[in-house]
DNA sequence: GTGAAAGCGCTAACAC
DNA sequence: GTGTTAGCGCTTTCAC
């Protein structure tokens, strides 16, 4: 590897051009107002000298920076890894860049790597997936950022999500359609609390207003080695319950629980109806086959990416905003209706 | 939202503290030779103005970030996206924020994020899927800052990979052990080259010891709206080959052919056997269960990351460095010996 | 043990 | 149309 050629600055390009380096920064930042041969002396001076602007003392200067923070809590969920990569692809499009944090559900890695954003002056925060300790994470950062909650909320930032509740409502209302009497909301914690919350409102609403119980289960998420003993335990809790469909709060839990039916030799939808929620591409696999919510995800990051320009830019001013987009129910041949 | 306050600097701390600036760098940074006393007053202001350190304007005096870039061909590639996230925490434990780029294989936005990584002077870069354009990028990377090729290669930059060869030979030897003789190899053009050539090879050096035939097929990536069809036809070109077991060259096209056996009505591993390359944590999945051969990832990203800091912090001189991992074989229910 | 001063590479007034 | 200059917030000699 050979050594490492230092970075040329603007005073080499000036000197190189044979003007001062005013001109080779208005020539890079296109202001209007440099002669067409001075222009033309520049650029080829910058391409020469291989000249690339040095964000660090640009960002220094304008006091602002274009890089977003984005916290998230498990890159390995397939959601959330989709999701990442259209926050990412949004915002090269409006010219930012993107640091991730993926704290992995662990709060003072959370902490510390929201302090990491703060301290490269991260312009905004895009939390994908609420932060667990919520005290410690608004003392870092509101009043300093922008902050835009993505399929997950707070009062103290801009929220962008998908209609969680109306989502809910289609998914329960799709099973009770098909004859279920007996289904369960299965709440996965990895879903933030909020977003859970509505997802089990629109559940209840819908099972009452069929004059329906409404069963509640949640996932443990023990240690590696025991996941697999409690999921079959929690299917398990289910059947004897006589649940016969099970709305799933995300399709990672849906999955999973189509992996232990799968295990314990319980058949889906035949013996058992999942109705999951995000469509995350696995879900149309044909082995996977899982209906579910879609959520949009590409309109999602580019709202959220396009709602925390905005603030940095200084275009939206005012209170939090509250934006929420319309939901689809994807049926697919993970639900069917009950056996007789 | 409430205004955004300004940052703390220096200055402000120095003055609450009643020392100079220089002396509140030096507890900051922990140097000694700080009085105790002058030390607890500095550490006071500190909390008093929620002080941050401002990165930019570190690392531009000290002429070096703490950033690495990444450069990701697709992050909805679930081994792309466990790596990014081994990445992230390898860098976060070693002191690095991490910067990605999700190219989706767009050539124009590979160079222009790199450009990009490169003015946000990235101390190092991690290709994590090779770049397509291999020249542009090599122009703007090489020489500025050391590069290393984490499961792809190029010989201007450490490399860290899984044996790729020695993979294929055991998956290859694997189908062969189960009886199989007409076994194709299936190349997914979102492999890197260097590995994929790699991967074919361990498989034809396998096939031809056996005195076999061997086959290459190429998933194509044509547009969205025709690439189920275009699975399908390649299906039929294996099965008119009267193949009997597929080695693809990683786990997201080996599931794309189960997905698409499974529409056409192929049973695997009954008809059709397949082995896959990378595990991702789907493959383990009952209703995958993929026979593929496991990449160590951790292992893989915390020996880039590793790698890359040393030769930014100058622990680690000279030519590129080449560190192999080795491979194991999963075995799982995807692949059987053939129908007699 | 502490402070003064120079300067990292850039932008943005303001002069000329 | 172009150059001069004063910082942005830090680190890092070098005096004291």
């Amino acid at each position: 590897m050979t050594a490492l050629s230092k970075h040329a600055t603007i005073v080499d390009v000036a000197r190189e051009a044979g003007v001062s380096k005013s001109t080779v920064s208005n020539v890079i930042r296109g202001v209007k107002g440099v002669a067409p041969e001075t222009r033309l002396r520049v650029r080829e001076a910058i391409e020469q000298l291989r000249y690339r602007p040095n964000l660090l003392a640009r960002h220094l200067v304008q006091q602002r920076t274009t890089t977003l923070g984005v916290v998230i809590g498990d890159l390995g969920n397939p959601f959330y890894a989709e999701m990442a990569k259209h926050i990412e692809r949004a915002a090269a499009g409006r010219g930012y860049r993107v640091m991730f944090c993926n704290t992995l559900g662990d709060q003072e890695a959370e902490v510390s790597g929201l302090e990491s954003l703060m301290e490269h002056r991260a312009a905004g925060i895009v939390f994908l997936s609420h932060p667990t300790d919520l005290v410690q994470v608004r003392r870092v950062v509101e009043g300093h950022v922008p902050a835009v909650f993505l399929t997950c909320a707070a009062d103290w930032g801009d929220v962008v999500s998908g209609d969680d509740e109306a989502g809910a409502e289609l998914a329960t209302e799709h099973l009770i359609d098909l004859g279920h009497k007996r289904i369960a909301y299965f709440a996965d914690p990895i879903v933030e609390d909020a977003a859970d919350r509505q997802r089990e409102a629109g559940y209840r609403r819908v099972v009452q207003r069929s004059s329906l119980a409404a069963t509640v289960f949640h996932w443990d998420r023990p240690p590696d080695e025991l996941q697999q003993e409690a999921r079959d335990r929690q299917l398990d809790r289910i059947l004897r319950n006589r649940i016969t469909a099970v709305f799933s709060s995300n399709d990672y839990g849906a999955i999973e629980l189509l992996d232990c039916a799968d295990r314990l030799g319980v058949r889906v939808p035949e013996d058992l109806s999942v109705v999951g929620f995000d469509d995350v591409v696995m879900a149309g696999l044909a082995r996977i086959n899982l209906t579910t919510v879609r959520q949009p995800q590409p309109e999602l990051a580019t709202l959220a990416v396009e709602t925390i320009a905005a603030r940095v830019e200084g275009e939206l001013h005012g209170p939090p905003q509250r934006k929420t987009l319309g939901l689809k129910l994807i049926v697919r041949g993970s639900s069917a209706a009950p056996r007789t």
